[in-house]
DNA sequence: CATTTCACCTGGTGGC
DNA sequence: TGCCACCAGGTGAAAT
């Protein structure tokens, strides 16, 4: 579900709504997968924090958190304890949503955190494939993707990242250490609007095709989060709303029917282990 | 080190 | 209606 637009979308959603709420009680589903940090260690760490802010790195969405408020805590003991971060990372089903208690439990349900205002947060994952993860920040560094953020890198950066690489282009965009927020469908569209070929070499790309390719793809991650993202299946955001941009997509999950630009059937070839959409005469 | 492949999961769809 | 193969927004470990 989640790329980059659909991660932003969702993160505003949370940050306009729960910025200020307090955290009052966390549960946990008994699966281990979707734990980065252990649930025991990250039910205990969230309770009683404020929600300061909420924000998306990459494709992590991160929460900022402000240190715990405890009716019995000493002095002492306050002043030791320091902000934290949720981070919530959505792999390929992940949903996050404000809810109120009595709201019917989805299937997939992972994490159900209780807020002061009476509301809920909701983290639904059917597949199991994203990661929750509890900081404190006097323990542990502030969470920062490795990757550069597609929206804000300069031209001679963008260009320093495929520099003497083999491997093909959609296979280097899609690897976050690069570029944090490229998905699936994200590569594929701004593949063809740059015209270029996703099995092309990143390294033999002109300077040319590479600028072409920086402006398609932030012009086609600024569309899709001014229409709230993607949803191809069942993605909505925190407020439960679909997004519009795949109404937009030129190649993504268009196989066989006509290139919007020249009418050429969609091609689907596999690449890096995922569907890849093309039209072989608009990409060279 | 760079790159590729595969395992991790459930659910929806379309063919027979 | 059922069964089966295949496909799906992602990543990180293991193999090459």
């Amino acid at each position: 579900m989640p790329e980059l637009p659909e991660v932003e979308t969702i993160a505003n959603g949370v940050n306009q709504r729960l910025s200020g709420d307090r955290i009052i009680d966390a549960w946990f589903s008994s699966y281990p997968q979707p734990f980065k940090t252990p649930r025991a260690r990250q039910a205990k760490g969230l309770s009683g924090r404020t929600i300061l802010s909420v924000h998306r790195t990459g494709k992590h969405i991160v929460c900022e958190l402000g240190p715990p408020e405890s009716s019995n805590a000493s002095a002492a003991a306050a002043s030791l304890k320091s902000a934290a971060q949720w981070i919530v990372h959505l792999g390929m089903t992940g949903r996050l949503l404000v809810t109120t208690p009595d709201d019917p439990i989805a299937p997939h349900t992972h994490a159900r955190l209780s807020l002061a205002s009476g509301r809920e947060l909701r983290f639904v994952d059917p597949r199991r494939f994203g990661r929750l993860e509890f900081r404190e920040l006097h323990r542990t560094p502030a969470f920062d993707a490795p990757g550069s953020e597609p929206l804000t890198i300069a031209e001679n950066e963008f260009a320093a990242l495929f520099r003497g690489r083999k491997l093909a282009i959609k296979a280097a965009l899609l690897n976050q250490s690069l570029l944090a927020g490229v998905g699936n469908i994200y590569a594929d569209e701004s593949l063809f609007h740059a015209r270029i070929r996703p099995r092309r070499a990143a390294g033999r790309l002109s300077r040319a095709e590479l600028e072409r390719l920086r402006q398609a793809l932030l012009r086609v991650l600024q569309q899709a989060i001014r229409l709230g993202g993607s949803s191809v299946s069942d993605y909505v955001d925190a407020n439960g709303v679909r997004g519009f941009f795949q109404l937009e997509h030129c190649v993504y999950l268009r196989t066989g029917e006509p290139c919007r630009l020249c009418g050429t059937p969609i091609r689907r070839i596999l690449l890096a282990g995922r569907g890849t959409h093309f039209c072989p005469t608009c990409q060279k």
